[in-house]
DNA sequence: GCGAAAGTTTAGCATAGGCTAAACTATATG
DNA sequence: CATATAGTTTAGCCTATGCTAAACTTTCGC
């Protein structure tokens, strides 16, 4: 073991960044739904199951489910077999959401890729990404 | 039901990118994995689960689990109490990775943010960046 | 206003990724 | 070379996110 028996200090410091990444991911099934059920109200006056299920290509019961969790952490309200409600916390996920989502959609854009790619990386992208550098894409779309 | 029985037939199209985003998820554990067991064969000879728990921040039990998927996936291979190795498919996983994060990196030092914002965003992004997004973030590094 | 269709929920299963504690193996040092 | 220490593995637990199938409510249309 004398390879390692060497002390690394770096260590912790480089995992911070992908202890970041674990919590990244634990959030943002939450704000993907809450951005969805937000949209949905706007469109269509309500959020229902079968249309989140739907938009997220996953099963019905998968949302049921899902949206227990939602209401355990105070983003949504719902009485059984009735249409789906945001919370004031959860309008404001859905608000921050949607404006980091669109600022990072647009910086693709003006980095030149397809529509389409926009779209569907930007998905991915959005939660991932730090209040520095969605400045910094927001401050190149400006200088743009 | 009369709001949702009109027909959306643009629903698949939009569930598309949250399959991306789901079937992103399942790969990137074992990108992260694969480069880091690179780096650290590079750096001093051999990869040990100690060390890549140490520097993913998780319980040594998590990363013997993990192998054990990794093993199942052809990307490395082990014996009982010895070091890890990669596979020729892990090498070419951990390789495109690491020129995928490099560029991702670079692309936000030039976007202006800082150093430590670039590695800890970019450890998140890389995995969400398509073909055509890198190649965009390529091109801006070099008429940067 | 009743029955069929549409939508929701529950139950039960699977996988992935975390954890701790305890058992086991290999190595390094006295 | 015996044993303490460092490292690995196993066992067993938990949560989150998927799924299907079956049960239950609501609503629509006749």
């Amino acid at each position: 073991m004398a390879l390692s028996s060497r002390k690394r200090p770096t260590a912790k410091i480089r995992s911070a960044a992908f202890k970041r990444v674990r919590a990244d991911h634990s959030a943002e099934l939450a704000e993907d739904y809450v951005e969805m059920i937000a949209d949905l109200i706007d469109e269509r006056g309500e959020a229902r199951c079968t249309d989140i299920a739907m938009r997220l290509g996953v099963a019905n019961a998968t949302v049921v489910k899902t949206l227990k969790r939602l209401q355990t952490l105070g983003l949504v309200t719902q009485e059984p077999y009735r249409a789906i409600f945001l919370t004031g916390d959860g309008w404001k996920m859905a608000d921050d959401g949607k404006r980091k989502h669109a600022v990072v959609e647009n910086f693709l854009l003006a980095l030149g890729v397809s529509q389409e790619t926009a779209r569907i990386d930007s998905e991915g992208i959005e939660h991932h990404v730090s209040t520095e550098t969605l400045r910094a894409m927001a401050k190149f779309l400006l200088r743009k």
